[in-house]
DNA sequence: CACTTTTCCCAAAACGTTTTGGAAAAAGGA
DNA sequence: TCCTTTTTCCAAAACGTTTTGGGAAAAGTG
């Protein structure tokens, strides 16, 4: 006796013909009634040891998969998790974030969730990706990334509480959720260690302003700078650019080496450091042994370049796996205040950050 | 008098208070029912002109937007497609795949649907991932990209009928829908340029042994070289690895000019630049000056460096649009042998192709 | 006017699950 | 034995749409 196909009608003008089986023939075939196997399969406890083992062995052996829409429908969500990127930003420009990616994406389908993804090519795009995806109810939960200090996706999602959590923070009174690395324990950190090495000219090429990152960086530095009891000097500090990390970074490379008295150390973010090497490459100053330099994010080009690149390592799959696992206890009913995360980074020190010469 | 929210339990525990109107309560509030407002919204010629103005104007006032997983367990289909994709190959590296992605996200948010995105770690993940996707009822085609000569994701779409499109070919005789870079074309071009300015001795290095782009680039390469009445040296001839593209090109370059005859100029791929240009500068040789250099993909560095890197550029967004353009018409059951598409490769003269000194 | 056609609307079914609220059968207790 | 409790199962409802298959009213036709 074979299986009836009655559930499924054979589709002609479509390319795919679903071979798989649903609850109803699955249930048929075990003469159980789909609540049951349902119930079986879900180890719910009013169903017995026996006939469980048998649904159980039945599902594998037909390759039963219960259909996921038909479920979200049932339960009410959409299992699903949304996250929307900006290419403008330069973002993917190495291992950094599609790290983060990594852990996010691993820890959604260990809970048999979906990420759905959204590139939105400036500010206005971003916020109509989110609003799609929220108002068209087709996400449980939002993941933000690149914060800005004033951020309206946060005012947005906390106006209608909705569940997301940031990978980062911003400036906001409500409570809220977020992983954040500790950009400001990380920049004093270099600070102090050039400074013990008797720097005493640290220059900061600090991220974009109106991004919440930087202000963590220069309070590190600036930080740094007090606990070595260094003076601060405005000259010696300047912002590059999302759009054009190398061109800014290069173009302020060169007016600081036209200081009077300037720098024997950089701390940077690594997105720039082509910009840097090659205006040093210009002034004929060596990396490393004419100036100190000191990278924030561990990118390829840091380990491949001779002399190598002394780093601040943020650990962006452990915090993209938290982001999510925190944000599926938010969409659970968690109050998200409970939920704010800072993440120690490491320094890792290689060729680029001798004593002054 | 107020909407009534008979069907819209309010959660208690739930984090997310959902402030959204259903079909029942959008045709209560119209004193129609649910069928023709269903139908006035999607212009079924049966509902009268003046109610479809009416059901129309209410739902924007009340922001009514179908539930999308109601709709898509009525209409069998997950109206989503899926895209995985491996960090290991150091994919992310630039602007060229984010510029991909975008244009893919682009025109699938445009015909309603949905992105779903897996992050496998290596081929087995990779192919995991997929299967989930494909077995699970997830979504409606893939997005296949970074393919192999040989590569098991394409017979395993084939087999069970699923509708795909690849970003790439493969070495498959059954027919399937494909959009690919003329890489032969733009290499053969590049290469005889380099021959029209006089070069004799070119090299390559090609992309990693097993996938299929470097066969094209290879084959350009040779036929460019053959055109120009030039000889093939094997010497001449090597590949990077995803893994390492800075390490593996930087020790080539090294080689490549402990040659007795070394070459005068390399083609390669964009990525691999940074160990090329370390290799040169390690060998006392200027970029652009004693060696002539084209670059396959127009990443930051290329546009930075100085001197500029001539490069080809593909258009990497057209591309993903019409990826999803193609994988849509696949999906409605079109025959995927139809959409065979081979895009060019323009070429961008900047200041590292002169003829040899 | 009587009949046919067109216009406009709707009740019910269907999509494939999970949950609710029992009910029959088996086991336990006196 | 009779009553109670536990075990094991299931029919029906629900999730929010779209589609099916009419049906009533209005309009057209002779």
């Amino acid at each position: 006796m074979f299986l009836e196909q009655s559930g499924n009608r054979i589709g002609f003008g479509e390319g795919f013909k679903s071979m798989t089986i649903n609850l109803k023939q699955l249930s048929k075939l075990l003469k159980l009634s789909p609540t049951t196997v349902s119930r079986a399969l879900a180890d719910y406890p009013d169903v017995s040891a026996k006939t469980r083992a048998r649904v159980k062995q039945m599902a594998i052996q037909q390759g039963y998969q219960p259909n996921p829409v038909a479920r979200r429908l049932q339960k009410g969500k959409t299992e699903t998790i949304g996250i929307v990127i900006t290419p403008e930003q330069n973002y993917f420009s190495d291992t950094f974030f599609i790290d983060l990616l990594s852990g996010i994406s691993n820890q959604i389908t260990r809970a048999g969730y979906e990420l759905i993804l959204g590139v939105a090519s400036d500010e206005e795009h971003e916020m109509q990706s989110m609003r799609r995806m929220v108002e068209g109810k087709r996400v449980d939960g939002m993941i933000l990334t690149l914060i800005r200090e004033q951020d309206p996706r946060v005012g947005y999602l906390l106006d209608r509480d909705f569940p997301f959590v940031l990978y980062g923070r911003t400036r906001e009174t409500r409570p809220y959720a977020f992983v954040d690395m500790d950009g400001k324990q990380a920049f004093e950190k270099a600070c102090t260690y050039l400074a013990g090495l008797g720097h005493r000219r640290i220059a900061l090429l600090n991220g974009e302003p109106g991004f919440m990152f930087p202000v963590g960086c220069r309070e590190g530095y600036e930080s740094g700078l007090f606990l070595s009891g260094l003076e601060l000097d405005p000259d010696l500090i300047r912002e590059w650019k999302h759009k054009d990390p190398s061109q800014s970074s290069y173009r302020w490379t060169l007016e600081l080496f036209k200081n009077d008295n300037p720098p024997t150390a950089i701390l940077f973010q690594t997105e720039a450091v082509n910009g840097i090497f090659k205006g040093l490459d210009e002034l004929d100053l060596q990396p490393g042994k004419d100036v100190a330099l000191i990278g924030y994010d561990d990118l390829e080009i840091a380990r491949i370049h001779r002399p190598s690149l002394s780093v601040l390592r943020p650990q962006a799959r452990e915090a993209g796996q938290r982001v999510v696992n925190i944000l599926l206890e938010v969409i659970k009913g968690e109050d998200p205040g409970k939920f704010q995360e800072i993440h120690q980074v490491e320094m890792v020190i290689r060729e680029t950050s001798l004593p002054p010469s």
